[in-house]
DNA sequence: GCACAATATGCATACGTTAACAGCTGGTAA
DNA sequence: TTACCAGCTGTTAACGTATGCATATTGTGC
C-alpha cells in the first residue's frame, strides 16, 4: 500500500514538485507541507524541519495558483500604463511597483496604446483574478468599469476620470495648478500668454486649461493663443514652432506637460535664437527630472509622484478589504516649481 | 433532483460565476462550456450560442488561474526590470510588453534595485509558475539560474550575463562598440580622451571599456583619465565636473550612457563655459530619445532596442517550446549616431 | 426503412492547494 | 491508574477548469 503510494508519486522526470511529492518524501501528510508553508498555519517544530528539508532537496514552491483557487486572492495587480516612456509615467511604474512589493503583492503590468486598447486589457486581467487594478493615464469606459464593479473587482484611476463611471481616482489638483501658472505669468508682468494643450480625450488637459483661461481672464488677461500637442517632445517642438512663427510672438508659453514644454525651448533657443526667459517664458506640468537639468531649469507644476501612489495604493487597499466602499475621488495638491526658464516679478 | 441542483448553483451574492454556473444557465454541462472557451476544441454552433449567451448574462470570464493547473502554463512571463526609470530601459519595458500582448502573453512585472533583490523576485515568480522569464539590465546569480534551470523554467538576460551561468542571452556588441567609439574620436584628432565608466558588477560595462581602452592603444593613444558613475545624470554631472577641474582638461570624454553623457555636457557648457564640440566631445552610449533633442545632439552608439527585444523573445519562446535547448549568447551590432556633440574627422 | 459513420455531448478525473473537522498523541493532575 | 486537555496531525472536501473516454445525436447513402 504505502509502496504502491510511494511508487505513484515518485517525479516524475519533467514534472515539478508538489506539496503530495515533498510530504512522501518527508513522511507527513499533504496537510503538513501546506501548513508549513502558511504562516497563518500551526505545525510543529520537528515536522516543519522535515518539510523544509524535503522541500529544499526536491526544489519545492508552493504553486501559487492553486492557493489562489482556494483563498480567492491572487495577490495580483493589474496596472495599466499609459505612456510608460513618459519619464513622469515611468517613475509612477516604479513607486507602485516598489510599494506594491513592498505589500506583498505582485504586478500584473499591461501598457496600452490608446484607450481602446484598454477593454482588451481589463478583459485579460480579470481572467487571471487580480486582486485590484490601478490605472495610470488611461481612461477606462465606464462599460469597462461596470464589469469590473460587478465581478467585485476594486479600481482606482489615477490622473484620470471618468464623470460618468463611478471609479475611484486620485489626481493632482489640475485646476488648481492651472490657477496658480496663470498668477505666476500675470504676477511676472507677461502680456502675451500663449497656451500649449493636450490630447482633450480626457478631462485632465480640460480642467488645467479651464482653470489657467479661467484666472487669466479674472485677472484681466486674454490669452494670446492655443494650440495643441499629445504631450511628447515633437509635440512640443511642433507647437512651439507654431506659436513662435509669426511675426509677433507670445512673451509665455504654458505647457500641459514638461516633455512638451522642454520642445518648445529646444525650438524657441536653438531653431529661433530667443533667449529665455528674457524673450520667452516657458511653464511645464509634471516636473519630470530632466526639467531640473541645468540646459533646461524649467519652471513647473510639479505633480507629487510618490504621494499620489501612495493615496491610490491606499484607496486600493481599502476597497480591497471592504469591497462595498463607495468610490471617491482625492485630489492631491501640487506646487510650483519656480526655475530659470520664466522671468519672475521684480 | 434538477431544481437541487439549480438552488444550488444560484448565484450566492459575491461569488463570481464558474463555469458550472453557466453550464447550468445554458441547460449543458461544464464541459460545454469549457469547450467554447477553448479555441482548440469542438462544438456544434447551437450550444455555443446557447454558452455564450448565459455566460453574458453571468459576466463570465473563464478563471486562467484554473486553467493554468491543468494545461500547465500561466501565458505569464516575468519581466525583470534593473532601472526603469532610466529611458533606455523605460523603452526596453514597452517594446516587450507589445510584443509579449501580441503574442497572448501577460508580463509579471518586478522592479529591482540592486541585484540583491533578484533573488526575491526570482523565488516569487517561480511561485507564479510563469512561463518564462526576461531579465533586463538585472544580474542572475549562478544559484538562482540553477534553480530556474531546475524546475524548468526559460530564462533569457538582457544586456547582462554572467560567466559562470548557464543562461541564454542577448546584448549588443559592447566590446566592438568600444572599439568603434575609440577609432571615432582617435580619427577626430583627439589626443587627450577620458572615459566614464559605470558600475562594474556587471561585464557589460567592463566589454564596453577593454574594447574602447584596447582600440585607443591599439592606435597609439594612451587614455588620458577615467572615472566611474552609476549610469545616472547626477553620476554623469559629477563625473564631468572631477574631469574637467583641472588645469588641463580632455578634449574627449567617452561615457557609457547617455544620461551621464548628458550630465556631462551640462557641467561642461553650463558651469565651466564650454564650448562643444569645438572644446570638447561627448560620446555616449544606448542613444536615448533625449540624446537626439536639439539641445544636445549627442553623438552615441545606438542599441538596437527593438532588435534586442524581439531576440530575446525569440530566444524566450524557442526555449519554452523545446526546454531542453541548450543556452546560447546572442550579440547584435549597434551603429554610431554621429551628432554635433563631438568633432570629426576633417 | 436501415446501417453506419461522423459529429457532438456528458461523465469522471486530475491539477495543487487550503481549511474545517475529527482523531491521535503526550503530559498533567487527582 | 484514570480522565482530561492541549497541541499536532491526517482525512476530506472544496476551488474552477481541461480532457480522455464512452455515449448520445445527427446526417448520409442505399
Amino acid at each position: 500500500m504505502s509502496s504502491d503510494k510511494a511508487i505513484k508519486l515518485l517525479r516524475l522526470p519533467g514534472r515539478r514538485a508538489s506539496s503530495v511529492d515533498v510530504a512522501a518524501l518527508a513522511g507527513v501528510s499533504q496537510s503538513a507541507v501546506s501548513r508549513t508553508f502558511t504562516p497563518s498555519a500551526v505545525v510543529s517544530e520537528k515536522t516543519r524541519k522535515k518539510v523544509l528539508a524535503a522541500a529544499a532537496r526536491l526544489n519545492y514552491r508552493p504553486n501559487a495558483l492553486a492557493r489562489s483557487l482556494i483563498t480567492k486572492s491572487t495577490k495580483m495587480i493589474a496596472l495599466v500604463i499609459g505612456d510608460i516612456e513618459n519619464p513622469f509615467y515611468a517613475k509612477m511604474v516604479n513607486v507602485f511597483s516598489a510599494r506594491l512589493q513592498s505589500h506583498g503583492l505582485h504586478v500584473l503590468l499591461f501598457s496600452v496604446t490608446g484607450d481602446d486598447k484598454v477593454e482588451a486589457a481589463v478583459n485579460e486581467m480579470l481572467k487571471y483574478r487580480v486582486d485590484g487594478v490601478l490605472l495610470v493615464s488611461a481612461l477606462l469606459s465606464s462599460e469597462m468599469a461596470e464589469a469590473c464593479r460587478r465581478v467585485g473587482t476594486p479600481v482606482v484611476l489615477c490622473n484620470r476620470y471618468s464623470k460618468d463611471a463611478a471609479v475611484s481616482s486620485v489626481r493632482v489638483e489640475n485646476y488648481e495648478g492651472g490657477r496658480r501658472v496663470a498668477n505666476f505669468l500675470v504676477d511676472g508682468g507677461h502680456q502675451r500668454i500663449a497656451f500649449v494643450a493636450g490630447t482633450h480625450i480626457d478631462a485632465t488637459s480640460f480642467d488645467r486649461e479651464s482653470g489657467f483661461v479661467g484666472r487669466l481672464e479674472e485677472r484681466g488677461v486674454t490669452p494670446w493663443r492655443r494650440t495643441q500637442g499629445d504631450y511628447t517632445f515633437a509635440s512640443g517642438f511642433a507647437a512651439g514652432r507654431e506659436l513662435l512663427s509669426g511675426s509677433e510672438h507670445p512673451d509665455a508659453i504654458f505647457c500641459l506637460s514638461d516633455l512638451m514644454a522642454l520642445g518648445v525651448m529646444d525650438v524657441a533657443r536653438r531653431e529661433l535664437g530667443l533667449r529665455l526667459p528674457e524673450d520667452l517664458s516657458v511653464v511645464g506640468f509634471d516636473d519630470i527630472p530632466t526639467a531640473a537639468w541645468p540646459s533646461y531649469e524649467l519652471t513647473t507644476y510639479r505633480q507629487p509622484v510618490q504621494a499620489i501612489a501612495d493615496e491610490a495604493l491606499n484607496l486600493l487597499l481599502a476597497q480591497i478589504e471592504n469591497p462595498d466602499i463607495k468610490p471617491v475621488t482625492r485630489l492631491i495638491s501640487g506646487e510650483l516649481i519656480v526655475r530659470a526658464s520664466s522671468r519672475v516679478a521684480a
